[in-house]
RNA sequence: GGAGAGAUGACCGAGCGGCUGAAGGUGCACGCCUGGAAAGCGUGUGUGCCUGUAUAGGGCACCGAGGGUUCGAAUCCCUCUCUCUCCGCCA
């Protein structure tokens, strides 16, 4: 959320950046609220300094044993007019928050100005693809031949878009989740935490998913709850409605969850395989930073989210998302798309990790703050998170950039620790 | 699922219609003391909003959330949420 203060004194910067996201808002009915709130506003405290005031001396004649019959008659007029303000100062209060919630971040001015993802700036490529000496196979043949994916029981159990792993497959995935937590870790100082995977409104709101975005996700039936669609969610909110103190700052979280997606309006996109699944399984790294910091510790996450790719050996490219193809609370995004051979004709990089700075919008909605020493007031921290990997489309990567013409595939030296010293997947 | 108890400031904890933005303590900051530290002593220390050129001043709100009673509510009433204890059930 921005400040209310910032939009009503920044309306043509707020404007402007809504273009640039291609987005919308009605600014006009936010100014016009917003001017009536304050006007109210001051009318209601005027009012209710009175009654303070009054009820004083009221106070003050009834110890004494006199009649205030006269004056509290007053206060009942009073009294009423502030009850019939307070309902107009709600509606003005309303009509602001439904704008200001919805409203997206502001975009850094390092991001590149864009209608759509064609427009995001390619910043680095790293690794060579591999040279293949055969036609390489997308990974749901391979993992099917291999009998590690089953996607029609998965289809049978649940229905389209759910994973079903068997055996190395299976093992695999779960390697790929300790590999990740251990790296992240061991080598770069997050924490690991386990966190629900089902949250509360206002957790969703709290880190941008709600209101607008309700129909991505799966609500439960009978309860407010909602399954996660990234373990950003519960994390970021682990600190919501709390006042950290500077020292505390930074913090580096790190957790594994399943993440549950409606994909709603993808449908006829990626339906083959596990690129875009109803559930998934993916590492999050989370930071809270001060303001000071916070872009120095996004190229940071960023770098912890590529070492998994460089230890895997798998070759992907680094890209900054544009304005136009920037989430809704993020103020800069990159992607880390990974090299996936047999998408496409010839191949195709495909994301498998988003690296964003919140700055304090996040925080704003869900409240979490931090307050430096020897200064009065608080201000909101700085919220970070990224993918550290997405796992399911990490296996699909290794499927088939580590697969051999007879349909065996190499398991990456780093992971065979966790595959109990397994070195290749066959029949 | 049944019975009961509770939710107050960064934290602990008193208050139970006006004198309470809130006692006391802890923590923190500054000062005194000390060779230095600890202890001790003293002073200070909530958040948000409106107004304002102002980190000056003035005002309003906030004691889990929402509603009600009242001239006046942290204090009384209602609803909800959460926490805890006991019983039952259960991975």
């Amino acid at each position: 959320m921005l400040e209310i203060k910032y939009v009503r004194q920044n309306l043509l910067e707020v404007y402007n950046c809504l273009e640039k996201r291609g987005d919308t808002a009605d600014l006009d009915t936010f100014e016009k609220a917003e001017t009536a709130r304050r006007e109210i506003l001051s009318e209601i405290e005027a009012l209710r300094h009175k009654r303070n005031v009054v009820s004083d001396e009221i106070a003050g004649l009834k110890k004494k044993g006199k009649d205030a019959e006269e004056i509290v008659a007053q206060m009942r007029d009073v009294s009423g007019r502030i009850k019939v303000l307070e309902k107009s100062l709600t509606e003005s209060e309303e009509k602001i928050q439904e704008i200001l919630i919805r409203l997206p971040n502001i975009p850094h001015p390092s991001v590149p100005v864009g209608k759509d993802e064609a427009d995001n700036q390619l910043l680095r490529k790293v690794g060579t693809p591999r040279e293949f000496e055969f036609t390489p196979k997308p990974h749901w043949t391979i993992g099917e031949n291999l009998n590690i994916l089953d996607f029609e029981r998965a289809a049978k159990i649940t229905g389209a878009r759910f994973p079903l792993y068997f055996g190395a497959g299976a093992r695999l995935e779960r390697a790929l989740i300790n590999f990740m937590l251990d790296l992240h870790t061991t080598d770069h100082g997050y924490t690991e935490v386990l966190p629900p995977f089902i949250v509360n409104r206002k957790t969703m709101t709290g880190t941008g998913q709600l209101p607008k975005f309700k129909e991505d996700l799966f609500k439960l039936e009978g309860w407010d709850y909602f399954l996660i669609p990234t373990a950003e969610v519960p994390v970021t909110n682990i600190y919501q409605d709390e006042i950290l103190d500077e020292s505390q700052l930074p913090v580096y979280y790190t957790a594994y969850t399943p993440c549950f997606r409606s994909e709603a309006g993808s449908y006829g996109k990626d339906t083959r395989g596990l690129i875009r699944q109803h559930q998934f399984n993916k590492v999050e790294m989370v930071k809270f930073t001060t303001p000071e910091t916070s872009y120095d510790e996004l190229d940071a996450l960023l770098d912890n989210a590529e070492t998994i790719l460089k230890k895997l050996d798998l070759p992907y490219q680094v890209v900054v998302l544009s304005t136009g193809d920037l989430g809704f609370s993020a103020a800069k995004t990159y992607d880390i798309e990974v090299w996936m051979p047999a998408q496409g004709k010839q191949g195709k990089y495909r994301e498998i990790s988003s690296c964003s700075n919140f700055e304090g919008f996040q925080a704003r909605r869900a409240g979490i703050r931090f307050k430096r020493k020897g200064k009065k007031g608080t201000q909101p921290v700085h919220t970070l998170n990224g993918s550290g990997l997405a796992v399911g489309r990490t296996v699909a990567a290794i499927l088939e950039n580590y697969q051999q013409a007879d349909g065996s595939v190499v398991i990456p030296d780093v992971l065979r620790p966790y595959m109990g010293g397994m070195e290749i997947i066959t029949i």
